[in-house]
DNA sequence: AGAACGTATTTTGTATGCAATATAAACCCG
DNA sequence: CGGGTTTATATTGCATACAAAATACGTTCT
């Protein structure tokens, strides 16, 4: 019996994949119109499996289907931003809380690392490096939750978010307290305190909060 | 410009809806494969919408995708329902402490009437009815809340405990906690006190862990 | 010139057909 | 008889073809 079957992923998977970086990325803005004749020639794939992938962006959030008229690129409302973040405060909060008794101590020296260099970056005003560091602490505090479904669920939820945020130019003020915050974070979490992380992410997710809809309301 | 149009929904959504109330009521059990031509006879409709539905039902979680093998009805475990459970109670938490401030008065008296409609069936007896109306005071507590993602996330949590706490028989005495349990619920609703509230819903979610868990382990 | 109508074209929705893979059955050989 | 291989069948995956709806366009009429 031969356990390294290679399986290909379904085209259909492929496909929404792409989709899903192509519009996180912004290569397809929101309020675009997906034209399924087009997408298929980019792709070189035929209509099943792109409408199939379209009809799971669909129920992830990310399209929004429209009667015999397609889909569009979903955009997200300073509503949506409004209904999300206090979702994600919840549960990154859960994550943290689980996070600090279920995380290994290596682990949580690691985070430690990569908070070091997040620092680093900041000082140096590395703002893709930044950005990227500081959502892999996010996202391996919440993995280190041991609850994959609630890791699912924020995923899916920040997904939205992000495009939103993407577009959210920080001061240098609310930057620093973002740091800031982050320390606290490192710190709760080498002190496997669940109640003390809990409550800093979520003041840190309400932090992000009133800088995306700063952001938000100075662009319109 | 007439704002009536009648817009039939697509025909996979159609068939989305049916499967998913399908799987829902128990007539598609845990582990059933999904026979695409068995199904679009049942239907009477072509396999590609079918198929689109079951893209659909699959990023919901309701089914799981087994390449170029379909897909069955995807099982809940045991670990299943540990994961989601917690995240249920975090997100009613947060619920209800937004309906505690966002409720109107009268939704309020609502609940209150529903709520004494249930502990009559409880009295009597009725565990359909009590279900119904059970589950109907939660779901307005969290609509109440006035973010309608809360209560798609929430909904869709739900769904997947759902058919795990279908066969949970209860014991008179969790029974009996559990209605205790909501009268707290509606007093604190009643007095718009969110943390109280909060406080309760996340409780009472933990005993609807221990209650479920506790029939999962009696039935193996 | 502009609005309204009707036609043409594009685009989506659904059904069907073919290829690839998996499952089941028959068969052969030890 | 039983294990393993081959062949047949069923089922899924993808592509194409047709139908219906929506959009775009041109024409007509006021």
């Amino acid at each position: 019996m031969n356990s390294n079957v290679i399986v290909r992923a379904p085209l259909h998977v492929q496909v929404a994949e792409r989709l899903r970086l192509l519009i996180d990325s912004g290569g397809l803005a929101p309020g675009t119109r997906l034209n399924e004749n087009e997408l298929c020639q980019n792709m070189g794939v035929s209509r099943t499996p792109l409408r199939e992938a379209i009809r799971s962006l669909a129920t992830e959030g990310l399209v929004e289907l429209q009667p015999n008229r397609g889909a569009i690129v979903s955009v997200v409302s300073q509503e949506d931003v409004t209904e999300i973040l206090p979702i994600m405060a919840s549960l990154e909060g859960l994550g943290g809380r689980l996070a600090a008794v279920h995380m290994r101590t290596d682990q949580i020296k690691q985070i430690r690392q990569i908070h070091n260099q997040m620092v680093t970056h900041y000082q140096n005003n590395e703002v893709t490096e930044y950005f990227e560091t500081n959502r892999l602490i996010h996202d391996l505090i919440t993995e280190g939750s041991g609850n994959q479904t609630l890791v699912d669920t924020i995923n899916s939820l920040s997904a939205k978010v992000r495009r939103a945020r993407f577009s959210a130019q920080m001061t240098r003020e609310s930057w620093a307290k973002v740091v800031s915050e982050h320390e606290e974070m490192v710190t709760a979490l080498e002190a496997r305190d669940p109640d003390r992380l809990e409550a800093i992410l979520i003041q840190h997710v309400e932090t992000k909060r009133t800088t995306i809809l700063g952001s938000l309301q100075r662009s319109e």
